[in-house]
DNA sequence: CATGAATGAGTATTCATTCAT
DNA sequence: CATGAATGAATACTCATTCAT
């Protein structure tokens, strides 16, 4: 009795998941050119061959990696900010990119390597800008409507304060003191107006 | 006739140097696992034999580089820091810092590059950690020198800042306000005195 | 639908073979060193790359062979000492020897130039000298038992006298008198003991 | 002040010499493809650049090698046969080998890893198996001289007696009982014959 | 959907040989 | 005579990818 396509339909999914999981770690850990396709279908519990049923390519499983990232991030600051008041998305962004900063390392290790390193595929490299100009134009905005004076040179500042801390609590995750450095940064933007 | 040894000795050095340059840019450029060390040896303008006179191998040559950016570092901030008032020290390593940045792009590139990937050579992550916490901790004791409250977080954030900023930068030098930004920073640390 | 796992088992088994017999005739006639892992591929009429699913490396390839050639010989002897009767063991091992010299020279001649070289690998000359040993002992125990007054120093001979012939007659089989002499020797030897 | 013409030729004599035993040395121990011509003039206490202002390739140094080996022989072998009485010249020649054996064996263990792999220079196939069948002949003529039955059997069973023993001796000189056997091979051959 | 044997181009590395000095 | 920097072809080995089953 073959497989209904529902049930087919699960296994793709389930598999295509799994193996972007274990690139995700994979990529993370060793960097992209230096991780094998074998070593990823291994981690995913697959067979060498299987893969290419799911991907076209090494640089194509790259791509989707790079589509959950995005997927993922979106996810999230769509929902941290509709649930967030007037001037407090900034705040409730920032709360939310450390929240899942602690909750999974190696995804965000990708990122910033992925990031760092334009020439693994330009096509990546102009996505990755637009994600970060947007949140630096929320900043920009929130700062605007709380009336500072520079509110792009604060947006900036505020930035790089995020992507410093996330890298050095990457670098040293078990003694960053995250949750201080969070309140700290917190403390120094735009307040929720609460009605 | 040989040459002499002098002559051996400044071949050698120039190749050497050569040879290093062109490692950091193209590491920087493509990462480490995806340069060949043909495409090194061709930037350096020598036969892919001739690099085995100098490194013993890829990951050798890896170990000059590293040495390399940290004899440049080490000897950027001991000059930095015999040179700058009392208290500020601070300021003076960071006007360094972002003087280097703006001077060598791939230098940079590559010292960040290297160091989020810890898996290319367990050795490096040791010593990058060591030049990371000795700048923080000048943060910190100036902070404390200066009778902040909590000197320890001061240097966290005051480090991430700096981190963000460089990555920022990094990405687009062209677009990015580093001087701006480096005033708004400096405007935050401890200030020299001057007698 | 994947071949079944004793399909993959038989062709397996078949590409290994032929990669060991290839590898013994190759080693045989340029040395082990002489020899490309290329050469043993296309001799065994497989891509150079296969080689690796099947062997970890050209010394472990080396490894391979020299079992194979432990397991026939171990074999062989096993076979002529059970079928032999009482102080018949060297005289029939002899046979055996000689009956294996004429049918497969290269085997042999890799066998000799293996041990000849214990450079290759140290690990080898160990066993080497086992099977060496167990032979000497083995014509010692004999004489002893037929009542010579030095065994130890017979046994040296009829040794020497084994590993001079077989030499002589790989170095020339076609002019090489190897059946006279093999009765000569075997007439110099303790007698079977029929009942 | 120049070096006259003598001293230029001392020192290019003691030169040649001295890579020529370093190749022996090497040769032996390594075999002939694993050897390289660095380590040969390292060993030498020359430059790698300079081996070739007396060899023209490596393959030139192995035939000066193997010159040499044949000018050791021919010249202590011709000693032998002017010093022995009349039908002696097997014994003492069998002295001679013997002897040789016991001073140089690395010497020897060339010696016969390259008459092994006439491979390696298809051109000293042939001056070996001159060397080894003069010398059998000259076993042969004394037999027949000595009244034996079969001279030509006799000669092959010494041969093979010489080769056999050099070779166990070779692989084990601590623990190969040489001067024993020695005496046990020389006591059945011919005897000189004294006036 | 799934396997893993097979391919071949590509990589780091070695080494005999040349040559400017 | 002597040096050692330099070359480039060759080698062991890897790996993304294909394909018969």
């Amino acid at each position: 009795m073959p497989r209904t396509h529902q049930q087919n339909e699960e296994i793709r999914a389930a598999t295509r998941t799994a193996v972007v999981q274990s690139a995700i770690r994979l990529f993370a850990q060793n960097g992209y050119a230096a991780t094998t396709t074998r070593a990823i279908a291994r981690e995913a519990g697959i067979s060498a061959g299987l893969m290419y049923h799911y991907f076209d390519s090494k640089e194509s499983l790259l791509r989707a990696v790079f589509d959950h990232i995005m997927a993922i991030l979106n996810e999230a600051f769509t929902a941290a900010m509709l649930a967030s008041p007037p001037n407090g998305q900034t705040a409730a962004v920032l709360r939310t990119i450390f929240t899942l900063l602690a909750g999974d390392a190696p995804f965000w290790t990708l990122f910033y390597a992925l990031r760092s390193q334009p020439a693994i595929t330009p096509l990546l490299a102009e996505a990755f800008c637009e994600v970060t100009d947007q949140l630096r134009l929320l900043f920009e905005a929130q700062y605007r409507q709380a009336g500072y004076a520079d509110p792009v040179l604060e947006s900036y500042v505020l930035y790089s304060l995020l992507e410093g801390t996330i890298q050095q609590y990457l670098l040293n995750p078990e003694t960053y003191p995250l949750a201080a450095v969070t309140e700290r940064i917190l403390a120094t933007v735009p307040q929720p107006v609460h009605a």
